[in-house]
DNA sequence: CATAGGCATACCGAAATCGTATGGGTTGAC
DNA sequence: GTCAACCCATACGATTTCGGTATGCCTATG
């Protein structure tokens, strides 16, 4: 059966008449019986009355309408979804974020995506390092913001930001009354890491700033996230060497000082996957950039 | 747009690839191929993903998904809701009623219908002698039970019993005493009379059954309803020659007797317009001469 | 490098659709 | 009573669309 012959259908029992109906769907009058008479063949039952004065719906033919023009007008809204969806007018975008760049980052993001995009869903998911690239890959969040980027040949990187190390500590430690920390006066300190570096390249950056400067840390704790690092950091655990926007989601009694003479950074990045052709990916990465430049 | 294509996009939105959704569709590969492009352009967006396993729906493709399934479905009930109404499965039936009627048959008549014809929407309405033609003739109501029958070129009519005339009187009537009343014995006396002949068939039935005795009864009343004459004839203002059935409905106070020497009758008749080819009409004529005969 | 799986393209025959011309029936006016 | 007007139905030829077969391209796999 023909969304055609449903089209046609409504617009004579709207009409009352073929006549009327062949006029205003600008077409002749004959195939518009003949099609009229079709679907009455194949329903098996007439759905008009013919009078002389023009066509009168039967019950069936009520019975039908009713359905007929609801089905007309999703399968128009359908369309029309698709085309504000491919648009970007309408649709979801799922965006997953590191959690260290939560603080910084949500509270500003948040507000620029509603006034950007309105009538699109967010939907935040908050990824680790470890499983960020595979979230990526099978569609399950469109974006990530992360730090530091994903290298992958599907995945496409824009860097948008970068944010300088700091070295967290407990505030009763003698460095913090240091403004800034030599690189030096680290040496041999106990570390509080995060996984190793085939699980998040975060550490590798780190790795490589003490490698330069030939300071070795042995490694206290291993710990999944930042958040973790700094409660390990507090509890005496030993230092931590993170993002500067770590600090804004850092546990009373947890402060932060730069490296004196390290201006190592790792980077801001959004990932998304090359094949993913949602016209929401560049509007997202406008205002990721917006609001990251403030930081 | 069509629905056809509709209902292929669905298909390999399911099956996830061409190949396995033209398999389903009883098809060949390419043309399908071709359909599921030809939306695609008409959408003005890419509604799969191509990969090297099967197509994967794109976001676009997913909003329309959505809708594109209930349309379908919608469709499909559509035409199946029409069948079943042309059927008789399902529909409404409007039945007009002589209110004189509604206490011997409707007690019984609507259970037997709700037996006979389930999934129909039953919708009685009280109709005067005077509405009845124009309501049928106009179609807002489909059958009418009617007493006596209507007689029109655009109605078909179907006798499905009688009921004898009867006496109505105070109970304090001296008549009363008597288990039945001849004819003579309404020599001069008053009459509450229903609408005249051309308004209800029914008084003409009863002036045809006073003048072959030769009794004149002036009348003291025109009443539009029996109930109207009932209470009449309860306040002493006259007689009434009703249907038996009318006693069904008297108030405490009234009493019926037979006329003694008159076998008149009046019929019960179902009624339809002519065209109207529902398919409950006959069944509501089963439904009604069973109840009838039962009276 | 060869094979297999999957979608896209090209071309042809078949089917459905549309438009024009025309018929049949009823309504209403002169 | 006749005739014109109106409306739907049917017939037929022309065009468009659709489906099938053959084939090509790309990628993953062994």
């Amino acid at each position: 059966m023909d969304l055609h012959r449903l089209r046609y259908f409504v617009a004579v029992a709207e009409a009352r008449s073929v006549g009327k109906a062949a006029e205003r769907l600008r077409m002749a009058q004959p195939p518009l019986s003949v099609q009229i008479r079709k679907l009455e063949a194949e329903v098996g039952a007439p759905l008009f009355h013919r009078g002389t004065r023009g066509m009168d719906l039967t019950e069936a033919g009520q019975a039908l309408l009713a359905r007929a023009g609801e089905a007309l007008a999703l399968a128009a809204d359908g369309i029309e979804a698709a085309r504000a969806v491919a648009a970007g007018r309408r649709g979801r975008i799922s965006v997953g974020y590191m959690f260290v760049l939560a603080n910084a980052v949500l509270p500003r993001l948040i507000p620029e995506l509603r006034r950007s995009i309105p009538g699109v869903d967010l939907d935040f998911v908050d990824l680790s390092a470890s499983t960020r690239e595979a979230r990526l890959l099978d569609r399950s969040v469109t974006v990530a913001l992360c730090m530091p980027a994903i290298h992958h040949p599907e995945i496409q990187v824009a860097r948008i930001g970068a944010q300088r190390f700091m070295l967290a500590m407990p505030n009763r430690s003698p460095l913090a009354r240091l403004g800034a920390v030599p690189m030096a006066r680290l040496q041999g300190r106990p570390l509080v890491a995060l996984p190793p570096p085939e699980r998040d390249p975060a550490s590798s950056a780190v790795a490589a700033l003490l490698r330069r400067h030939q300071i070795v840390m042995p490694i206290a704790s291993r710990v999944e996230t930042v958040h973790s690092a700094m409660s390990l950091v507090l509890a005496g655990e030993g230092l931590a060497i993170l993002p500067a926007c770590a600090k804004l989601g850092a546990p009373r009694g947890i402060v932060f000082r730069p490296l004196l003479d390290a201006a190592d950074s790792i980077d801001i990045a959004v990932c998304w996957r090359r094949d993913s052709q949602s016209p929401l990916i560049p509007k997202f990465l406008k205002c990721a950039e917006k609001v990251v430049a403030r930081l």
